[in-house]
DNA sequence: TAGATTGTTAATCGATTAACAATC
DNA sequence: TAGATTGTTAATCGATTAACAATC
């Protein structure tokens, strides 16, 4: 359950809890869609093959009600403070740099916006695709970019530009002021200390699958 | 240092040492490319902001020979003992299910076929699609995946059809002898014991994202 | 040699799981 | 009531970090 001291909320969820937290919210959107009123952690657990005590600590972590023995927890509730917590509420803005194939891909996705991160304008060194417009989303030249970031505040950036151009787009975008990258390209950013990178990493990704996948074919494990 | 008893290889990787793998090829192969011939832990885990301890640890692990004080490892030895161990050099087949913009992103991605991932065919629900060549792909019918898996013995199946379909796609795929799922729907999939999933989640990644940023605009870390 | 770098053993940290009393 | 479900405290597990002797 959230305890307050005046507005401030202390739970500080792990970064294994949150990102377990907009899969709750999804399935139990879901059930909600489905006409259930009350969701118990023990069967969201099993829904989505979680532990049955993670589920639950996770929950009552988030929920700002305690849930009821035998029952759990009212699902308009707890979709509440489940997207109140996960910041769907409230819209962040951000930049994208780089609109390739991937870079469209993220800027047409019109699900982002519903979970609180709103794409503003995409940054493109291509000068055919400067002045497109690319779902709802103009593409500006990367010239732009420092004002736009000084003008607004912004400060979330998403690097979808190649590998190698991935350091030099991070730099410009620190020293605009931007405080949290996703980063696309695959690559480790150096940062100074305080600026937030979350990597999505596919050759990563690949790496722990294809290796438990020779493991069992090998019978090792 | 690998050890090895018989043909038999036993250092055993965990996912996050595996995960970091890739990332270290990488930084390594570039530092080949200009030339270098040795490269320490320690310069690794400088350049990748890690800590030394875990990169000399992780290298250890995978290398054939020790390194040597002073020096470093062999650039050569350590790339190819470092590709070896990510099975880069021996191909696996995979199949993709869902044509749709992210479907044909990872179609034809060039990338995978360097690390080990040959993607040999897409599979589309959508008569319009069925025929076509993606990059160098075909894309055939859904009917046709069944005897596709079962004549060709493809293990790996990338799933990246809209979260509803998800499941029901997963579980043909199960159905016709997959052992792994990568998944890029937004859902976790329900699959029998001793099937692998590798989950892509871009909303749990946001979600850890947004909140640290929260956080730090707040203060409260 | 002196110092950088290695590999390993022990300590720490964080997250998950197990155990259990409390409650509707 | 009996039993499912809750929240919490303690035990376990796994990964990272610290400490240190060995080596070129």
């Amino acid at each position: 359950m959230i305890r307050c001291i005046g507005k401030c909320t202390i739970f500080a969820a792990s970064k294994s809890t949150l990102s377990r937290l907009p899969l709750y919210y999804s399935h139990i959107r879901k059930m909600q869609q489905q006409g259930e009123k009350y969701v118990s952690a023990a069967a969201v657990a099993q829904s989505l093959n979680l532990n049955p005590v993670l589920v639950r600590k996770d929950l009552s972590g988030v929920s700002s009600v305690e849930g009821k023995p035998r029952a759990g927890f009212e699902i308009d509730t707890l979709l509440n403070d489940l997207s109140e917590f996960l910041g769907y509420n409230k819209v962040d803005e951000a930049i994208l740099v780089g609109v390739g194939s991937l870079g469209r891909l993220i800027l047409t996705n019109t699900e982002f916006s519903s979970m609180g991160l709103d794409i503003a304008v995409g940054f493109d060194k291509d000068p055919d695709l400067v002045g497109l417009q690319i779902g709802s989303k103009y593409i500006l030249p990367m010239e732009k970019m420092e004002s736009y970031i000084k003008r607004t505040g912004v400060k979330i950036g998403i690097i979808t530009v190649p590998a190698d151009q991935a350091q030099s787009v991070c730099d410009q975008m620190v020293e605009c002021g931007i405080l949290a990258i996703w980063n696309f390209a695959f690559t480790l950013l150096n940062v100074p200390k305080g600026i937030l990178v979350k990597n999505e990493n596919l050759p990563s990704s690949l790496a722990v699958l294809s290796q438990q996948l020779a493991n069992k074919l090998n019978n090792i494990k």
